[in-house]
DNA sequence: ATAATAAAAGATAAATTTATCTTTTATTAT
DNA sequence: ATAATAAAAGATAAATTTATCTTTTATTAT
């Protein structure tokens, strides 16, 4: 569904989320570690995530990775699309070019509403949002 | 969504649904051709696909692939299965070894939601039930 | 039997995705 | 100023996916 480097990417923003409360910053080494990630693929991801603005990141010691409160209001839908791009949201499920309302593949409509649902739930889940349930233990970000 | 070679085997098994009625068959190159993909690949792709019976094919002239009855009765999901595995019906969003119920991901319930629909909708969706859309030329497989 | 046809099988190769390692730059505290 | 820290950047490498090419096997018609 999403490639690898995307699933890394959520999983390592929502928890930059949970760790950079108050102004705290997330290093690397910890976010690897917190979401069972190679270390040096995901540093590239998230270096190319903060340049495109989604997240934010501090050089030197006490540096880190962390969000500010714009970037909490950011969704998945808006990660996928920055690291995936929008094939998933607008792409033909048959991968054919040229798929349209009025050239559409044989699987057009049908899809189509899979995909509206997909971005839908993905628009409504804000990076913000998950916090609390891993807080709570009531979600995990790693295999436990 | 799919592979790039779950992709060219729906739209050839779709191709072969319609060029195959009363006993005909279709050819490699007629079907790569068809659907737009390249002839070696999708070769071996249909090669896989009918060892494990998704279509039939018979060798020497007059050979080629073709859908018996029974296969015209089996569903996208199946294929999607038979190519992809099941990580598309099953596996987690953010890519989690251990995600379930009892250890959900932060998007489990949602994600298991849009997974469901695509599950629905690719199985209601039968190789027999495409041909005639594309003969009235609703539908298309390749772009024009 | 022989030639022609078409899929099956096997061996490689190209492209893309995923991952690793090393060096550089910026920032902070002393 | 200096040392320590941590992200940024760049260069490679491994793995996987996608694609191509060649040889073999089975079938048919003559």
């Amino acid at each position: 569904m999403f490639s690898k480097t995307c699933e890394y990417a959520i999983r390592a923003i929502i928890f930059i989320a949970l760790r950079s409360k108050n102004g705290d910053k997330v290093g690397i080494k910890e976010i690897a570690k917190g979401i069972d990630s190679p270390e040096h693929f995901i540093a590239k991801i998230l270096q190319d995530i903060s340049k495109k603005g989604f997240i934010q990141s501090a050089k030197g010691p006490n540096g880190g990775f962390f969000l500010d409160a714009a970037s909490l209001r950011y969704s998945l839908a808006d990660i996928v699309k920055a690291v995936d791009g929008d094939k998933l949201f607008n792409g033909c499920g048959l991968g054919l070019k040229i798929c349209s309302e009025s050239h559409p593949c044989p699987i057009h409509d049908e899809f189509k509403q899979v995909r509206k649902k997909m971005q839908a739930m993905l628009e409504k889940a804000k990076l913000g949002s998950f916090t609390a349930q891993l807080e709570q233990e009531l979600t995990f970000l790693k295999r436990k």
